[in-house]
DNA sequence: TAGAGCTGTTAGAGCGCTCTACTGACGAGC
DNA sequence: GCTCGTCAGTAGAGCGCTCTAACAGCTCTA
């Protein structure tokens, strides 16, 4: 009925327990003989390790957690896809957990995940208060990821949402654009920074900036729409502060009887599938999300191995993608 | 350095480690004053119990894993969060594994978690092979959702696809169309009951069926399309295999210079968030996600507790979401 | 007044492993 | 021939917890 334990491999091959040990930890003093018999005997009762009285008895974790706050945004999927494949290369396994956006889920989720006593932990934009993270940091390392933090325990891995609204800026200026106006992700994370800038961009190119205040949704971007729209200050070109504004200003644009790119050039954020299907082919600045994961991992596994223990701040280089929202403005 | 134990907790407290243990797992019979000493000791050292600690040492498991086959797919995060909030109600911790579509990588994340003894798993769409699968359901409960399985140990959790693919004829046909054709998912997961119901539905009202084999992504709903019209047969309506083969069907039928719904309606599956843009705003069938979700955590805890031994084969409603993309045919 | 029946508490074994220290066997070196 | 070192293997403690059994110290009953 239980499932088999290293007692009984060893009964069946005729060993003590400690050589199975060794030999499901792949020790090179083992005779051939017996560890093939080990093996034979391990593969008959269908016997695999348990991960958790191993690192018990070891004092020691090969457990990686992850804390994802929205599981609905493929953008962490991508991060975690870097992340899995790193942690796999080195020998860690990946369990995740979700907080679903709610600082007490997230703190439950967080708590929980330490239960495991994991080698480490990495939080993708977390909404925890940062005195949870402080304290989780206090045990173990920590990365973070879309989310700065001043903790000294603790590693952070964002993109550079000032160099990637720049981008969206003196693409469009390169197109002849002047008038400009950038839809702001208000509280959304990171919307601070491509804020920024969008911002000294404009100033760089002696324009005047426009900023108008939004959310990281589809019915928020087409709200700004109207509102210029009333307002009668439409400009040429529209930063939007996410791909789903973006795809939102599109629609409200289309509905008033304004073509894009024609009318109006709108570039959005994030590059996700959304941006990439033909129906919406969005101008869009990519995050290098393969590339978060994996330096999440990396920092991590550094403090894990004790490498390292000043904090590491890592900030990637956004680019641009150009699709069909973008062209030279009408005359 | 290290985490503090029980142990320290119980020096502090004054009190034996047995103790300690009863506070933490809410056993009534603890005095008033002695429950007090010892949570203000645990709180003053920062303690939380370890959990491997504990389920080792009570031969129990209060962990269900989850294996996702794909993160990327937002279907799946609804259907976690209806397992999550069940199993969280329950006094159960969720950990989520990937399997990123991979059998290899799938066999790999399913042992990873069975490393873990969780008191059951669920494998969300799983690609690994079955024997797999009932090796898993030979150690403990398992439950597939959108997937299939006789195995007696296995439960199974899925949506009505012929019925879904049914309300989508069913629905075109009463806004007057005859002509409707089927854009196949081929190899994807459900894409069969999808389409023996809607060649149910059409021979149901006396339809001629017209199939168009296609798959599950945005290019080949798009080329579908075009070689019904390069073929001359384009139908004054299209159910398509799901969303995004729906949403490739639009873009290429007004490239082709054609109005939707005007000239042709369309209908996806699924009813993903991308459905719900207003820029595309489709009519979709909708699975119940959470519900799926909820019935998945809810057969396990049932195993799990041996209240039940025989498999439960779950076959949920899906309903229709009326949006733009449907109207009555020209004329 | 002895026993029965509580209630609150503890000692100690043991969950499935790892790890340190040790043992026995065997050949090399003097 | 004797020590020494190496190699293959084992015994036994212990990781942080739970659980069983036992045990004080009560009150209640006969």
């Amino acid at each position: 009925m239980g499932r088999p334990t290293m007692e009984d491999v060893a009964r069946r091959a005729g060993v003590s327990r400690a050589l199975v040990s060794l030999v499901m930890r792949g020790s090179p003093k083992v005779s051939q003989t017996r560890r093939a018999a080990v093996q034979r005997a391990a593969q008959e009762l269908g016997y695999s390790p348990h991960a958790m009285a191993r690192s018990l008895a070891s004092r020691t974790s090969t457990v990686l957690g992850v804390m994802v706050s929205d599981l609905h945004n493929p953008f962490f999927a991508e991060v975690i896809d870097g992340l899995d494949v790193m942690a796999r290369e080195q020998g860690f396994d990946v369990i995740i957990n979700t907080g679903g956006r709610s600082p007490a889920r997230e703190r439950r989720a967080l708590t929980s995940l330490l239960s495991f006593r994991p080698a480490g932990v990495v939080l993708l934009s977390p909404v925890v208060p940062s005195a949870a993270i402080s304290s989780a940091a206090a045990q173990l390392p920590v990365v973070l990821v879309a989310r700065s933090s001043r903790l000294s325990g603790v590693d952070t891995v964002n993109d550079d949402g000032e160099q990637g609204g720049a981008l969206a800026v003196d693409h469009l200026v390169s197109l002849g654009h002047r008038r400009i106006a950038h839809l702001d992700g208000g509280e959304g994370s990171g919307s601070g920074a491509r804020r920024r800038g969008y911002l000294t961009a404009m100033a760089g190119h002696g324009l005047p900036a426009r900023i108008v205040s939004s959310e990281y949704t589809d019915a928020a971007g087409a709200r700004a729409v109207r509102e210029l729209l009333a307002a009668g200050e439409l400009p040429t070109a529209l930063v939007a502060c996410n791909d789903l504004n973006a795809v939102g200003a599109v629609s409200a644009l289309e509905e008033a009887g304004l073509r894009v790119p024609r009318d109006v050039s709108v570039v959005g954020y994030d590059n996700t599938a959304l941006a990439a299907l033909r129906h919406v082919s969005l101008t869009t600045v990519d995050q290098p999300r393969n590339e978060i994961g994996r330096l999440a991992a990396e920092s991590l596994l550094q403090r894990v191995r004790g490498e390292r223990a000043h904090p590491a701040r890592h900030l990637l280089h956004p680019s641009l993608v150009v699709r069909s929202t973008t062209a030279p403005p009408p005359d």
